[in-house]
DNA sequence: GACAATTTACGACAGATTTCGTAATCAAAT
DNA sequence: ATTTGATTACGAAATCTGTCGTAAATTGTC
């Protein structure tokens, strides 16, 4: 049955589930505002769209409320890991270093941040 | 003009463009066949394609001879740099060490690459 | 030159995605 | 209870993507 296609959200899905991941509940009206405040879109449209996402199993809602609640069902690590998996393979030949080395060197990382991932390069080694 | 839009292939254009990558240069039944071994389509699919591909700038081509060869224009590394900023962006809070994390994490890596990442992190580190 | 094989050009279609207008529903306040 | 304001439901349109069939053009062969 492919959970795959629920790994798998479209552009503005994405965006909606961002929000999602950060409050973990939220009406249609919160995601909007916070979807306005970067896009310039209706608010029929997002109510639109979550409600095609709840079709699709995206996320569940309560509709106990006078405006129903909605709660990402997929999760962030998951779907991080997918559509990593999928960008190694169709844009880095496989290669997730070849990943990690291009999101290095393009993006500038903290101090903090550096030893973290030494920390985890050393973890890595030792096995 | 943004040329954001050239670096943002779907996911078909994206396979013939790896296969354009590899070869430098191609003509539609090379592209095919190429594709043809991971992917059940028509070869006139990917002919089409590939002619939007020439409409939309991603690719040129020289048709001097009986069968054209393409070409890709757009770089694979500045490709694969927008994409994994978006990516960034709209996945990982915009912090491309949680990328790194995910992708050291999820995907195992040979010594020599993980040696490999440490010189980088090295290099990094002493700026 | 006629014929066969390959390649290109073109148009059309199905499905998915995004968009929004309008109607229906619901809750609160007067 | 009626009105007002907000929310949800629904339908429809626009766009994009991927698909392929068919016709036209080109090349090579006899």
């Amino acid at each position: 049955m492919s959970s795959t296609r629920y790994l798998k959200p479209t552009e503005s899905e994405l965006e909606i589930l961002q929000v999602l991941w950060a409050r973990k509940l939220a009406s249609v009206r919160e995601v909007h505002e916070e979807l306005a405040k970067s896009k310039d879109v209706g608010y029929t449209t997002t109510l639109k769209l979550m409600q095609i996402m709840h079709e699709k199993g995206l996320v569940k809602r309560d509709d106990t409320f006078k405006s129903h609640i909605y709660q990402a069902i997929v999760s962030k690590e998951k779907t991080q890991k997918h559509l990593l998996g999928k960008m190694i393979n169709t844009l880095f030949g496989g290669s997730p270093t070849e990943l990690v080395i291009q999101a290095l060197g393009a993006h500038k990382a903290s101090p903090e941040e550096l030893e973290e991932i030494q920390q985890l390069l050393n973890n890595l080694k030792n096995q």
